[in-house]
DNA sequence: TGACATTACTTTATGGCGTAAGGAGATGCA
DNA sequence: TGCATCTCCTTACGCCATAAAGTAATGTCA
């Protein structure tokens, strides 16, 4: 599922998102007091998303969380699409800001890197919300705010930071995809890479027993390239994506450092 | 909606892929003679996907678009998942292959990607298949080992060459993922990119009026770094995600260079 | 105090989805 | 002619988002 922003009153989703006070009710209104909040429908929906995955994040799920209706909920919220940019919101306020630049761009950008990846495995399903159309809440903002400080630093032009930025959030969103979807299919399907992995290659042995010849540089990796299996707790190939993530993030830093020398 | 590889009978989902043609009926079975095929339903659902994105496709479009029902696809397909793989499968044998190393891994590479690139924004459903448990069909392996043939061009090790394709392949996906998504928001929602904008960013002047205060370096970004806009057909935000795909390869491509250096 | 507006929340209903179950009709072989 | 086998259909179930209408609680005002 991709999620799109919400789409319907504009004013009313941006609102919600900025948490406009003003317009305080001087007197209070009649009927019952209000038990549930935006606060409190958007942490179930963190809850329930963190829990079991974007796919199961329904508004019966998160009513259920919460000792009411789905119903209930679009009392204080417009729809799904709206509770999730809540949701978005909220979470990318978790993500650090105060980076040090004082060892250098390349460093903070590192860190800036690695805590980005954490907070999208420990929520992987922001990783479902379109970038295409932002939400465009108070904490996307400063979380943008943050790493362009630190492209900034390398004194590269804007319009270059600002190919650069794209550039990294597309590599730190796809290495994260790939172990946060894996992750996912083992939890739904019981299956865990290494059996599904197993159970595929000898079939595919018997399916298409003339593969090696096909595929010369497919073997050569899978031979020469594989780590060697540890007996670690942490699976096998999410330490494979690890090494990709860590490997990758060298190879378009030093390609940023390519560009600040051309530029200096 | 991210899919993921069947995973019901493997056995059947991989023969199924593989277009296993052994055990070839020697006598002609009993009942009516079959009017579908795999084969035209796979094309059916390429064709709704294609023409109305992933979330369009469900068995009873795929079914409409035959003038069947949707369970009569499912005599020739297991489920939904399934159909989906075989369509991922298809879809891929469009890409190019043979790509002339004679100018060098780095151009070859570039042809590599801008080919890559399009054929996900001529079918940008793909980019809702995970890559975590692969599809594993013969196409999926015919693409992997084409890219692989220009990345060993480079004499990296197996092991660098690992981790760099799934750079790329992140990378590539990105990009495009953020014009796909753009194009599917325009016309599911009828608003522009630009109508968009335009109608987000007045609100939140309203409803943020200190925001330039709060947000320099992404003010310093909107006025230093972005490109003129032009009176092209190609919308400017389109426009502007192709010049991000291009510096960002750029960029990684360096990187993959500095590797090579150092490996030399 | 009683009438009434307003509000929170529920129930019910509509039209989507994937797909299980069972049935209808066609076909080829005995 | 009977029967097994096959394609394809209808029906049904349990999900989903959410529209519409109803219920009960709360406040203000006459």
């Amino acid at each position: 599922m991709v999620v799109f922003a919400g789409q319907g009153d504009a004013r009313r989703s941006i609102a919600l998102l900025w948490r406009e006070t003003g317009a305080v009710p001087a007197r209070p209104a009649p009927g019952p007091k209000p038990a549930l909040s935006v606060d409190a429908i958007v942490d179930a929906g963190i809850a329930v998303a963190d829990a079991e995955g974007m796919a199961a994040l329904s508004m019966r799920a998160v009513g259920e969380h919460l000792g009411r209706t789905a119903m209930a909920l679009y009392t204080y919220v417009p729809g799904k699409n709206e509770l999730v940019d809540l949701m978005h919101d909220r979470a990318l306020a978790e993500l650090p800001t105060g980076y040090d630049l004082a060892p250098g761009w390349r460093a903070a950008l590192t860190s800036w890197a690695e805590d980005t990846w954490a907070f999208y495995l420990r929520h992987p399903w922001v990783l479902q919300v379109s970038q295409a159309r932002p939400v465009l809440g108070p904490n996307e903002y400063v979380a943008l705010e943050t790493v362009l400080r630190l492209l900034f630093a390398t004194e590269l032009p804007a319009s270059a930071v600002r190919r650069i930025v794209g550039t990294l959030f597309h590599f730190v969103r796809g290495a994260a995809r790939t172990v946060a979807e894996s992750r996912l299919a083992a939890a739904t399907t019981g299956v865990s890479d290494e059996e599904w992995w197993q159970a595929r290659s000898s079939v595919l042995g018997e399916v298409a027993p003339e593969f090696p010849h096909h595929f010369p540089l497919l073997v050569r990796l899978e031979t020469e390239g594989a780590a060697p299996a540890t007996d670690d707790e942490v699976p096998h190939l999410e330490r494979e994506a690890r090494t990709t993530f860590d490997v990758g993030l060298t190879v378009l830093l030093d390609g940023i450092e390519a560009a600040v020398d051309r530029n200096r």
